[in-house]
DNA sequence: TATTGTTATACTCTATAACTATA
DNA sequence: TATAGTTATAGAGTATAACAATA
């Protein structure tokens, strides 16, 4: 039954490996069911929530950040620049190179959806979880950034 | 700079839901790339541990545990079939129903990778987080696990 | 030569729609 | 009529390969 008997660590750490790997599954496909995101999908919307936090960026910086190809992250910017929620300018210092920011019309939307709370995660968050339960989340999210980084 | 300035649980929560969007997002990507879980996808390595840990069950209360719908839950087994790790048997008392099991050859193949440490993810768990970690891991797991349910 | 970025193409996973068979 | 399941088809998301432009 114990797959492994002389090991308690490795018996821990197993299970913990398969919990995590079917909640992401599960979560993931949650979360796209339930986005409200607009038209844009999750990889979108994490790039749009990390050019706001941490300034204008490259394709292929957005890329090693997000954990995809720049092919894929391509797509993804070129989707939000169609939706006019995200402008690129070149860089003066490298032509090769083009600098990603967020648009006003992005801020401007951004501010009237997170005013009408219209967020289900946000939500489901507030009305879910205690103060002391969404402090011992953001905990374990920051230790499973540590994965990421791998 | 605040989106709620009068209301500092919404801030929090808002907080909270980007960060978990933008790492499962993420982590999906990474888990995917470093599989090393032979040919299985995610999905198909979710519902063997499903079958294993709880028992045989049938398409449409997998596709429901798993939160897709039972054609997609459908194609995920017929891989598994294909696969010689899952088989069917008309259930007796209901002529609509097929009652999905694991196979002996499923067994003895996670065993042997279960013996031979071959999982990135436990590797990582193991010599990057402390018990302590792993254990914060597990609560939030099962925390999180509430939105599945929602 | 190496790096930034794009285009073309294919694959994986899941969804919707339409159907069969059994209850 | 309702439920379990399949097949056919389409869409989203990402990958690989091949390429152009700049460093």
């Amino acid at each position: 039954m114990n797959e492994h008997p002389d090991d308690p660590d490795a018996a821990r750490a197993a299970a913990l490996a398969g919990a995590l790997r079917d909640l992401i599954g599960v979560l993931k496909r949650r979360f796209r069911e339930q986005s409200q995101l607009g038209d844009l999908t999750m990889s979108q919307v994490s790039v749009l929530s990390r050019l706001e936090r941490e300034g204008p960026a490259t394709v292929t910086s957005l890329a090693k950040a997000e954990g995809m190809r720049p092919q894929s992250m391509s797509a993804n910017v070129a989707a939000l620049e169609a939706a006019g929620f995200v402008s690129g300018a070149p860089d003066p210092k490298d032509g090769r190179q083009t600098i990603l920011s967020v648009t006003p019309a992005f801020t401007e939307w951004i501010k009237a959806r997170r005013a009408a709370r219209q967020d289900w995660l946000m939500q489901a968050l507030q009305s879910h979880f205690t103060p002391a339960e969404q402090d011992e989340l953001a905990r374990a999210v920051l230790l499973l950034k540590r994965l990421t980084d791998l």
